[in-house]
Parts: structure tokens; C-alpha cells; sequence
DNA sequence: GGGGTTCCATACGCTAGCGTATGCTGTCAC
DNA sequence: GTGACAGCATACGCTAGCGTATGGAACCCC
């Protein structure tokens, strides 16, 4: 993991950056502490990188091509049918899986990020949407009905957020959300306004 | 909001940790910015709590009452069979109404302050499971077998978390909740184990 | 209306991190 | 082997926030 060589390269300070977030939230993303677990100065840094703004933006779409790019475009190509639990795998795998940006962690911790910097929150939601998008093309080809697909996608895509974020270490389980797309298709297939989907409110 | 009067108490502080906390995340929680919020000085602070470390203890305890005792504790008086939809209204407004510690964005933000605070981490790992053990019982009073509501309630609560963090600023939507609630209940009562479990509920 | 307590502002020294300026070192060209 | 440049360390002044020490205003009680 660490470099024998002394020079750095910028990709080397978006990975450690990418650690500085996993461990210490947002807040970790600093120069000078990130520096010296590089066991290097900010001297280097600012060579690399014009200033902390300039860092971060990098490590975002360092992620945004990890996040998406890497995962659904390559999806695409799939036959349609098969595309369904194909999708599951993938998504479930995506960063939990690489632990180049932060392994299990890495889309959490950005997750938070996102949520106090409006430039990291206009990148997750593209991706979101993206992603959702896609789900609920899956749900389409599994027969779902237009709109019952779109609701199907939300709430799948909602519980794989939700447990990723309570976090099995080792990521999300396949087969639980395995059992959740079965229950989805099985219940919106056919009734899409039954009686069953109606009272509640927030 | 603010108070006429100058003098400030503990609460005053805690509540102001929580909107820094929502605002600005756990690296917001430092005591001469939320001071100078509050229209004071660290003067104040130090009268009231011994360090920040004592500062943020103090909002986890409120934090806990809120989100657990002054819910569930509460919901345990009603009927077993009314309840699963209460339960769903009531958890899904968690936070979510009372603006006092973050509304909407209060759980998210705890959430994430959790994530590099184990002191934190502890508590809402105690909530969580509380919750769900809760929500376990909703499962089983719909009919569910005791694995299958468990799995039930992990994937309604993992799903309420991720619609949470997704973060409609109203909070979340309750007519999803319901709807995943239908599926999971269809999908699990009769075939536990199948690939495939066809029909929904009516 | 004066004395004690409660609550807070101000002032001070300290540390961590920022951003810049400057100079050193390895490496390649030829 | 000697320019020349890429890559980095070091040093410096600056600001934000911490924690403490101390004085003073506001309230309470009689």
C-alpha cells in the first residue's frame, strides 16, 4: 500500500485522501495531517494541487468515475434479461468491494461528506439518479409496470443505501437484498394500486 | 428561537450543538463559533459544561431519550394488532417533526458524526437495535414467522434509513414505507426460503 | 441595600493548520 | 559532468480555536 518510492503522485494523495475521509469524516480532509501520514509535507502537496479545493474536486471525480462509470456503463452491455440480479451484485459491490476510495466505508463516508459541501452533493446526486435509473430499467425487463418500477427502484435502492450505512463491515449482503427484489417484483407486479398501498401518511 | 433572556443554560448549548451538527457536521461542533451563534462567549460554555467532550455526551444523552424512549417506550402501550401502521408513521417521524435536535436532518447527521465517534457509534447502535427489535414485532403480529420478520424488519429499516439520508427535506415519505411494508409482508409470510415468492398481498 | 452566589465577558498564552517563498536534491539530456 | 527542471522540504507569518484566569454584572435573599 505504500509506496517505496519517495515521489508522490497526485493519485496518491486522492487515495490518501479517500482514507483521511473514512477514518475521520470531512473534517479529516486537512493538508498538513494527511502530509505526514504520507510521510511527506505540504510542500509536495501544493505542488500537486493548486489548494484543498482543487484536492477535493479531483477526489471527486475520481470517485464519480469509480462510482458509476466503472460499474453501469459496463452493465449496459449486459443481455436485458439476465440484467436483474446482475445489477444487484454489482451495485452491492460497488466501493464495498474496491478499497481504493475506502472499501465498505467509502460511499458513506462520502455520503456525509455530501451533505455539508453542495459540490459534493450535486455529484452524489447525479450518480443517485443515475444508478436509480438504471434499478428500475431492471425492474422494467423483471416485468414491472412503468411507475411500479420507478417505486420498486427507490425503495430497493434505499435499502441497500440503509445497509451500507449500519454497516456490515465486510458490505452489504447479496442475499438479503436478493430477498428484497423478490418482494418488491412479487408485490407491485400485480397490484400496483391495491388496497394494501393506500393509508398511511408521514 | 433565541431567547430574551441573556443567560443560557445547558439545554440552550445542546440544542445549539444539534443545529451546528445538521448544519455543518461533527467537525462543526466547536465552541467559540457555536458560542458566537448563540450570541455569546466560551465564557458561557465553560460554566456549563466541563470540555466539549462533556458538551457532546451531554446531547447524546439527550439524543437518546429522544429518539428511542419518547417513541417506542410510548408505542408499547398500544394494541398488538394497530401497531405495525403506527409504528411506521411514528418512527418514520423520528426527528423528522420535532425540529428541536436537526428535524429531518437530525438522524442523518448523528448518523454520520457516528461514524467517526465510537462514543456515539455505542448509542446508536443501542437505538438501532432497539428499533428494530421493535419493528421485529410489528412483523410478527402481521402473521410473520419470527426469521422472516426479523429479515423484514432489517430490510424496512435499512430501507427508512436510506430514504432518510437520500434526504427528501421533508423527510420521509411515508406512502413508500407503507408500500415496502405490503411487500415484505406478502413476499415473506408464506414462502420463506424461495427464489421466487410470486404473489402479493390484497 | 448590601453580601453572596450565579453566570458570563475579556484577556492571555498556546497549538494546529493554512498559504507562500525559497532553496535543496535527484534525475535525465546531451 | 553540467545544465535544467520536476518534486519536494523547510521556514515564516498568519488565523482559528482551545483552555485558563480573573474581574464584573445580574440576581437572590433578607
Amino acid at each position: 500500500m505504500v509506496k517505496v518510492t519517495q515521489r508522490l503522485t497526485r493519485e496518491d494523495w486522492i487515495l490518501a485522501g479517500f482514507r483521511a475521509l473514512v477514518a475521520g469524516g470531512a473534517g479529516a480532509l486537512r493538508v498538513e495531517p494527511v502530509a505526514r501520514a504520507l510521510g511527506a509535507t505540504k510542500g509536495s502537496f501544493y505542488w500537486h494541487f493548486s489548494d484543498p479545493a482543487d484536492w477535493r474536486t479531483a477526489m471527486l471525480v475520481y470517485w464519480k468515475d469509480a462510482a458509476f462509470s466503472r460499474i453501469v456503463s459496463g452493465l449496459n452491455l449486459l443481455p436485458k434479461g439476465e440484467a436483474r440480479l446482475q445489477a444487484l451484485a454489482l451495485i452491492a459491490a460497488t466501493g464495498a468491494r474496491d478499497p481504493s476510495h475506502g472499501g465498505a466505508a467509502g460511499e458513506p463516508a462520502l455520503r456525509d461528506w455530501a451533505r455539508y459541501d453542495p459540490g459534493v452533493a450535486d455529484t452524489l446526486r447525479w450518480v443517485d439518479a443515475e444508478r436509480l435509473r438504471f434499478v428500475a430499467e431492471c425492474f422494467r425487463d423483471a416485468g414491472l409496470e412503468r411507475s411500479a418500477a420507478g417505486q420498486a427502484a427507490r425503495l430497493f435502492y434505499a435499502a441497500y443505501i440503509g445497509l451500507q450505512s449500519m454497516g456490515a463491515p465486510a458490505g452489504v449482503d447479496g442475499a438479503d437484498l436478493a430477498r428484497l427484489i423478490d418482494a418488491l417484483t412479487g408485490a407491485l407486479t400485480g397490484a400496483l394500486t391495491g388496497a394494501g398501498a393506500g393509508s398511511a401518511t408521514a
